[in-house]
DNA sequence: CTGAAAGCGCTTACAG
DNA sequence: CTGAAAGCGCTTACAG
């Protein structure tokens, strides 16, 4: 037999699809005896209603989707467990849609906001380049999170929906004082490609006006640049970028990575060419996902208020549920977490930093 | 306004629904003219049909789905964009389902079947305790790519489903007697849960029969088993579990790890202890994840077949589909990938291993 | 407490 | 090539 639908359990309980539909939805109105008997049934034939058609006739779900993109990316990955505490907390089923970095947000976010009946959406990753007009296509109350570059590109950005991010500018910007506090005047960086609007942009924006600060000058062979044809913050990625890097004329005692897991790449590099971390150069990570922790020596590197960011993703996505009209863009703080990958050269060569000054 | 049906572009067109239906399926019989003038509508709109209704007139859809329980492990991470490979080259359309640990894959597999008329699934992941009469409810084909222990517990398991995966036992003992070749006498073990009834007590076996091939008796003090409450292939379980086989009264020179993952939270233990890689303690993984390569020292580990478990999952469910009866359970060979992570003792100690022999 | 009926938004024979 | 109509499998007022 191929598959049961309602009207069979109706049939072979001898009462109407009504009284079926009611018993399966906790209805309240339903005799208790009636409604033991209809899910007896139900079980001994394992009936599973057809979601299709019933998110066809509600008027609304109870449904949030997380919609990310990227899902390879472990600090996204990291993020899951506190999103699916805060969304349960807040009384709401929901459920994770993983789309490629290609796909079209917007489309798909009102495709499924349509085919569910969403409550809400919340948009984990990805850049957010579009225009207030097609954010507007997007029916139901939508935040971003941790998207990068939003607003940048479009200064009325953000009327239509709420954001919760960090400050990369002023992340970055964290990092290079860091180093440059450590006595390190030769900081390389690997970023994203050349060019970018992005993520890349903001962190190498605060790499510079650090370096600036510090009386450095701004030294573009000390950058290497994502390649175009590559664009994914892997460990390869960052293990060719260092290589290069390492390979060039350039001397540097320390390296600013935009992502951990080009980081970890970078590490590889680093004792490839036979180098020794921090002593011969000092690395910082950007993220702060769990794997940071294990790396020999362990990773200095930013991590990013993931409590507090998927918290308030969640609250200021209840409150426009709720009906407020207001649309908040937050900006938390990170938090430079220093570990065992940055050599204090003012402690190595204290004299000689006296000397300098 | 709310969202745009069907119904109002063929108002807005001067059509009947029929017409704008036929336009967006690209149905052939279709004036062209026709068509292009109501696409223009459905563009200028952002008319986005509703899915629950295509999903539930349309009797079968191109549609295969890829479940996956265990997001967060990277081993199936890096199967991703080969499945995409395999069904994009199969013609079919497809997504991505995460489902947790502690899910239904059953139920949730036919649920979704039901919901989107899918043409055939494929779980990717998890236990497969399920008797062969659970698994019969699922009435699309269905593939079972590397979910752990198929078959076990049922010597009927299979009749309905195909499966592919690695054998665990084989594999595991392939590493062991490698360690053995090497000189290691002293092998210990991070593995699964005590009374693990899939991959672990599988690769507890293979690890089991290699010592005994090499006369050298078990000793349990050497196998750490994971903490009931904290069943999770981490690299936080791995260091705990490595940090505790450290502090035992037990001597050994090698340790061989049932996941890359939890491997690298065992190198951070050894580090941690002040013990060198290979020197003091050999290590092996399991999987063969990207990261392996950039740990230090790369990580010697098995490399499950990824390539092939996944041409030959796509290419079962496609037989399945195509009408074919029968049902195959695939075991393919893994590699054991020699790095820098296992010292060779008849190296080190040529002698002294001619004057034991 | 239960049932008959309308209808969610589509697709697809069928007729023209 | 196009339209009217049936119907996918449910939920939910409405009446009783």
């Amino acid at each position: 037999m191929a598959t049961m639908t309602i009207k069979d359990i109706a049939r072979i309980c001898g009462v109407s699809i009504s009284t079926v539909s009611r018993a399966i939805n906790n209805d309240p109105a339903i005799n208790e005896k009636t409604r033991e008997r209809i899910m007896q049934v139900v079980r001994e034939f394992n009936y599973i209603p057809n979601n299709s058609a019933r998110n066809l006739k509600m008027a609304e779900s109870n449904t949030v989707a997380l919609i990310v993109k990227g899902i390879n990316n472990p600090f996204f990955q990291g993020m899951f467990p506190y999103f699916q505490k805060e969304l349960v907390a807040a009384g709401c089923d929901y459920f994770l849609h993983t789309i490629s970095g290609s796909a079209d947000e917007v489309y798909v976010a009102e495709e499924i906001a349509k085919e569910k009946r969403l409550k809400g959406i919340i948009l984990l990753g990805g850049t957010m380049d579009y225009p207030d007009v097609v954010l507007k296509r997007i029916h139901v109350p939508l935040v971003l999170c941790s998207v990068a570059g939003f607003g940048v590109n479009d200064p009325n950005g953000g009327s239509h929906v709420s954001s919760v991010s960090i400050d990369d500018e002023k992340e970055a910007h964290k990092v290079v004082s860091y180093l440059c506090d450590r006595g390190h005047r030769q900081i390389a960086m690997l970023t994203g490609v050349r060019g970018d609007t992005n993520v890349g942009m903001m962190r190498l924006r605060g790499y510079r006006r650090a370096l600036e600060e510090n009386g450095i000058a701004y030294d573009e062979d000390l950058v290497a640049f994502m390649d175009e044809k590559n664009q994914e913050y892997t460990e390869a990625n960052g293990y060719q970028m260092m290589t290069r890097l390492l390979k060039g004329r350039k001397k540097f005692t320390a390296v600013f990575v935009i992502a951990d897991r080009m980081a970890i790449g970078a590490y590889k590099a680093i004792y490839d060419a036979g180098l020794r971390i921090p002593d011969d150069i000092s690395v910082v990570g950007f993220d702060g996902i769990e794997l940071t922790r294990y790396m020999e020596p362990s990773m200095t590197t930013v991590i990013q208020p993931v409590q507090k960011m998927t918290e308030s993703s969640v609250r200021l996505l209840m409150d426009q549920i709720n009906g407020s009209t207001e649309r908040k863009h937050l900006l938390y703080e990170a938090e430079l977490h220093e570990r065992d990958s940055v050599l204090d050269l003012n402690a190595v060569f204290p004299k000689a930093e006296l000397l300098h000054a």
